[in-house]
DNA sequence: CTAATATATTTTCAACTCAAAAGTTTTCAA
DNA sequence: TTGAAAACTTTTGAGTTGAAAATATATTAG
């Protein structure tokens, strides 16, 4: 009886929500993520022209630099990124002659990778990773405010299922115990 | 004297020098983010293994379903994808026979996609376009805390300069000075 | 009418990305 | 000792991505 009124009383309750075209919150989350994803690929394309090193070699040079003599499944794990795709950028990084890459002595499976001369010479001259924008603006954000934002982008990373993948190499800074070979 | 003048110059001092110990909060942010855009990656190829269509494909598909008739220009723009990336995403949809093609009649240069009934019929089966762990605790918070979120991705979007990318480079020349046609 | 210009799309190019397969080397068990 | 299994890395295959060049068509100035 009262089921066609429910219905109308719905429809119009969704219909009037907010300003906006009646969105699904997720489908808002989405596109959402979409524009943010695109910012990042045309400030890595911009880099690439301007500088020379997309933002996924800076990444990945830089976390060379910051490990010192590291295999690739270390890089893979620290910058989030597959093993295959650290081994294409690798590639690229070695044929510029910015890395160098040398078979471990004791374990001829793993392969290290070091800066070269050129490669920490590059990277001083440090390309921003993210939009000039982005780092003056978010800068000038209240410090609580600025952690709150890192908050919940940690918060959607987690809900998105990216939390285990890091939660390993977490080690790497700790695990400077003993790791005798 | 000039101390808030420096407060700018303070911020960029942060710039650690070696080991990046001190964990900047831009560079927290470009962690998270990386880790996001990650988890979105493995997403859409899980999809395709799984559904038969990639989280780029899926939304083009349902921009063509609720755009109508559409050119790859509009559809460019309501995606947030280059118009070359929509082509080729359309020249895979079209091979598989989800939309059809055809040159508009009065203007030879535009061309239309519309969805084909297999089209349709894919799209019913409605891949999720996010990760259902995602969905399931996103909807389970409170609505305010969805719409903090939502916020925040929006902000940060903003930031990154990627607000009102869509439309206004394009007129580069001029500086929208309005001409009479 | 013709040439220049503007508009819409596609193509080309280089890079990124992951999964899965393949290639090495090491370790371990029988 | 000899296989088999495990551990690492690279290769392969398919898809996404944007810039810039190339095409095709339309519009406008002269």
């Amino acid at each position: 009886m009262a089921l066609t009124e429910n219905a109308a009383a719905e429809r119009r309750k969704v219909r009037s929500d907010s300003g906006n075209n009646g969105e699904d919150p997720s489908q808002e989350v989405l596109t959402a993520l979409r524009r943010i994803i695109r910012a990042t690929d045309l400030h890595s394309k911009r880099l690439a022209r301007e500088v020379g090193l997309t933002t996924p070699q800076t990444v990945v040079l830089q976390a060379v630099r910051d490990l010192g003599e590291v295999t690739s499944g270390q890089l893979s794990r620290h910058v989030s990124l597959s093993q295959g795709t650290v081994t294409t950028i690798l590639d690229r990084l070695e044929n510029r002659g910015l890395i160098e890459r040398y078979r471990s002595a004791s374990d001829r499976r793993v392969v290290h990778s070091r800066l070269t001369r050129q490669g920490r010479a590059l990277l001083r001259k440090a390309p921003p990773l993210l939009h000039e924008r982005f780092i003056e603006v978010f800068g000038d954000l209240p410090a609580a405010r600025q952690r709150q934002i890192i908050k919940t982008l940690d918060e959607v990373a987690a809900m998105m299922g990216a939390a285990g993948l890091d939660a390993a190499p977490l080690l790497d800074s700790g695990a400077s115990a003993k790791r005798e070979r």
